[in-house]
DNA sequence: GTCTATAACTTGATAGAC
DNA sequence: GTCTATCAAGTTATAGAC
């Protein structure tokens, strides 16, 4: 593997665990046995770790989305679709989802908003998708945002597990989703 | 109200919005017109920040425990008072739950074992309640972890509407957890 | 492409006048 | 209890030898 690329995974690991301001340029050079200075070789600065890997994931949860809109199926089966393919991301990249989530606000200025240009983009695309749900009759009626919004969140507790060996099951989590509690 | 009061305030309103580890006491000072020295009139350090907002939060949070099990009523009705305090909670001062769930890491160490084990005395109880309701069958039989990690993360989003005059509807929430998409 | 050395800056915190 | 002045340590990043 390239050094380059030792790096980018690295400092998402660091970034995940420490979060990016905590996390310094020492702390990754260690990890990689390397000396600082020698980071700067492959890599521009700390904010191009942080850029590379919001968007790549901005990206491809944009690509998920995209898969799911095209498949021949009802609005509800897409959300399903799409609802195990996060779950599937957060458990196969734990740093994804994490970095993805909380780490963005750390973006310089015009990448934040190139940055949230994409989330908003993907957030409408999957509203629109609970709307289409919600009309057809598979969801019950409630505001889209609270909806998407809960959803979300609810996935993001998944990356804390990446360490454990006990992974939890994708069945059991889509159907709480799908039927709450009462089931 | 005390300069010592209006720097927890502040303090919580700043790590919120930009993180513990990337506000500086100079960002701090500036909010509240004092110069950065002056802070340290009122308080020790900015660690012992960190350490008043969590465990203040901490301690909230076992006392609306305690409270909800106390109540002479079914488990599932125990875990819907729970989740509409938690959104009431979240509702009325958003810094508490983000701290409270993104910030605490960054405790020093003798610290952050006692704030651990406080969030793991609350997640026992929490998941007891859940096994109760699962026994009585007013829920569906779910591995208890799993249940609890999606309720407690699907409540995390509410603190970015602080702002916002427009606030989510407690009985569409809870509607949501309990009942699911398909409601 | 790694190293040593260091520049330029920001950080939390203290000393001491008023 | 606020201020000015300052410190010691840590930060990202660069220069230049090898």
């Amino acid at each position: 593997m390239l050094t380059k690329d030792k790096i980018y995974v690295e400092a998402a690991r660091l970034f995940q665990e420490k979060g990016y301001a905590a996390a310094s340029m020492r702390d990754l050079a260690e990890r990689l046995q390397l000396r600082p200075s020698s980071l700067y070789s492959h890599i521009r600065s700390k904010e191009d770790l942080l850029e590379k890997i919001c968007f790549d994931n901005a990206h491809r949860y944009l690509q998920v989305m995209e898969d799911c809109l095209q498949r021949p199926v009802s609005a509800a089966q897409k959300v399903e679709q799409l609802l195990r393919r996060h779950i599937r991301i957060a458990l196969e990249d734990p740093t994804s989802i994490t970095v993805f989530n909380d780490e963005w606000r750390h973006l310089p200025q015009p990448l934040l908003e190139r940055f949230l240009s994409l989330r908003r983009q993907y957030e409408k695309s999957f509203k629109q998708l609970l709307e289409e749900a919600m009309q057809e009759g598979a969801f019950k009626a409630r505001p889209p945002q609270l909806v998407l919004n809960t959803l979300l969140s609810s996935l993001l507790w998944l990356h804390r597990l990446a360490a454990k060996d006990e992974k939890p099951d994708e069945d059991v989590l889509v159907g709480l989703l799908f039927e709450g509690l009462e089931g």
